[in-house]
DNA sequence: TTGAAAGCGCTAACAC
DNA sequence: GTGTTAGCGCTTTCAA
């Protein structure tokens, strides 16, 4: 941290090659011809001096940064950094850095990043899992850049976005319970409306009870008030809360369908630890294939949410975006199979 | 997105409050005295028109961005993402923007995105298990910003690095298991010298046999040529091959000494397969506390490593560096303790 | 085939 | 108390 330091720009650059800043700066974009000879002496001596174009000032002249940025809840969560790992990749190609975002669940804070992100001149913005309205987007985006919503709830609007059909997945496997002979099916989530994907889930619950005959009883539906951010813990803990109070009445559930996989893998050990055991005495069921609840015992039941695909089509609406406006109505609204496996029985 | 757009600057909220653009930007610095009746009157402009300073132009002059930079090897991975959210809570005050790049295991897009935040005018970057070498890191840090290393090997050198012994913590934890009557103890986990803190781990296992006066059992060392991503599976692949072969002598292994929890999950899933159970038959460590460990079945005895701490402590050593050299030689080294839970038994 | 110079949106020395 | 102006490092028009 001592030595000479490198800050080199294309003025030294020119100088040093005997020739104007013009043509070094064509001789790196290309955009017009300029003398082999003179473009290879520029280009060895832009070598040997590890030279660097400033990306900021670039940015402030282009109005364009080839930063693409992603505005995300929640960093520790394997659900969507499966999904950010694939956009990364998708865009890999395309010699855009990424640069991620975690609100740590902080709404306001994803709000003035969205706001701020403006002044960067970021080319685009993922909003995975992300609060931010789309009025709002509309609202701030000034300077008109793709923005693509991940795996958002549908709220009757078509913006670009790619997610799942969350409703029609959570009535789903809420059949396949029904069809194996389940007819006391508990809920365990949370749905706040900030969390659209959270009520639709919830909404898809309560059509698979209905178009399958069965009835809704408010003993076995555990809604938490607030989201559960580190999943495990807080549906381990809610679970055993709730649970503790009237047990009788409970154990009439003979199954219970939790939102995310990582609540159905605390409620197993919440199930466990009161001598219920899964899948013999209840039923549980998980959703969005992570790899935990592949490894969990028993290995959940749960809807295969296909995070690499969300992730490699909302990066094919970002480019295509990029190419003009045609994107703008892009909704892309995936299908979600059951997989069935340990931690449901068959009644 | 059709609307008349924002695009607002300095120049318009000067003219639109009858002043210059440097009473403007003195308002907004607070870098020198502006009478109170002229400051009202253009930060209500400023609030009118939303009007937000152009980060891009602003970095162009001070030469900072008010952007921190965390490079880290991978995203999904509960480990560091614990910590890069316990770095991004601390300097949550300090009106820092933090972007995160993850480089998905690819060492070369890494050394590309550091060279590349110099001309971004970032204000620091925290290395989080990143591959990237000081020596690189003194060459190309042009800038001389704050650099701080988190959860990397201390490779005898003391630059600014906040991380773990890991050493000695693998060394505690087979001590655990000799005392506890282990004799036959196993190794599951990759060893690269790229990946500095596999390492020192796997050296910690061999000076822990050491001490106790055991001896280390090729039968049973199983380390993988390559370093294990998506541990759960790659694990329980791994050692699935690795058990295939002769397991007449694997078997005599009594307890196998896991370099972190997801790979001690998935090696317990391998091990369940071959009929053989955790802990009656053998023992399981993890390492690293983490939730799925916590909520694994057995749960996992493993180390307890302090993953906010160590995001906490990294971002006060970035502090301490940013007001000046005197953080250079910070060199934070944290010890952990071992965690007994249900997956190893006392012979 | 190449250069001069204007200017992106802002800050800060210098001037009054 | 406030304004004028010269840049920050680059791209791009216009001119040669």
């Amino acid at each position: 941290m001592v030595a000479e330091k490198n800050n080199i720009n294309i003025k030294d650059i020119a100088r040093l090659a005997g020739v104007s800043v013009t043509t070094v700066s064509h001789t790196l974009s290309g955009n017009r011809y300029v003398k082999e000879e003179t473009k290879n002496k520029i280009l060895k001596i832009i070598k040997q001096h590890s030279y660097e174009p400033n990306i900021i000032a670039r940015s402030l002249i282009k109005k364009r940064s080839g930063l693409v940025g992603i505005i995300t809840t929640a960093l520790n969560n394997e659900f969507y950094s499966e999904i950010i790992a694939s956009i990364e990749e998708s865009l890999n190609p395309q010699d855009y850095i990424i640069i991620v975002n975690s609100s740590n669940h902080d709404p306001v804070k994803e709000l003035n990043v969205f706001r701020k992100s403006n002044s960067l001149f970021i080319d685009g913005i993922f909003l995975v899992g992300s609060s931010i309205k789309y009025d709002y987007v509309e609202k701030y985006n000034y300077r008109n850049i793709p923005v693509v919503l991940v795996n958002r709830g549908c709220q009757g609007k078509s913006y670009p976005t790619v997610t799942v059909n969350y409703l029609k997945a959570m009535k789903e496997i809420v059949s396949y319970l029904a069809e194996t002979g389940h007819e006391n099916i508990g809920y365990l989530g949370w749905a706040k409306d900030t969390e659209s994907v959270s009520v639709e889930k919830f909404n898809g619950y309560i059509k698979g009870l209905k178009i399958n005959g069965l009835k809704k009883d408010d003993n076995i539906v555990f809604l938490k008030d607030d989201i559960m951010r580190n999943s495990f813990e807080e549906a381990y803990i809610f679970l055993r809360q709730s649970l503790s109070g009237k047990p009788a009445e409970k154990l009439k559930m003979s199954a219970l369908v939790c939102q995310t996989d990582h609540i159905a893998v605390g409620a197993i050990k919440a199930l466990n630890e009161l001598n219920l055991g899964v899948p013999e005495d209840i039923s549980v069921t998980g959703f969005g294939n992570t790899s935990v609840g592949r490894f969990s015992v028993p290995a959940l039941t749960t809807v295969s949410v296909p995070k690499k695909e969300i992730g490699k089509l909302a990066a094919q609406t970002f480019l295509k975006l990029c190419g003009g406006k045609q994107g703008m109505h892009e909704f892309v609204l995936l299908d979600c199979p059951v997989i069935v496996r340990k931690s449901t029985r068959i009644n």
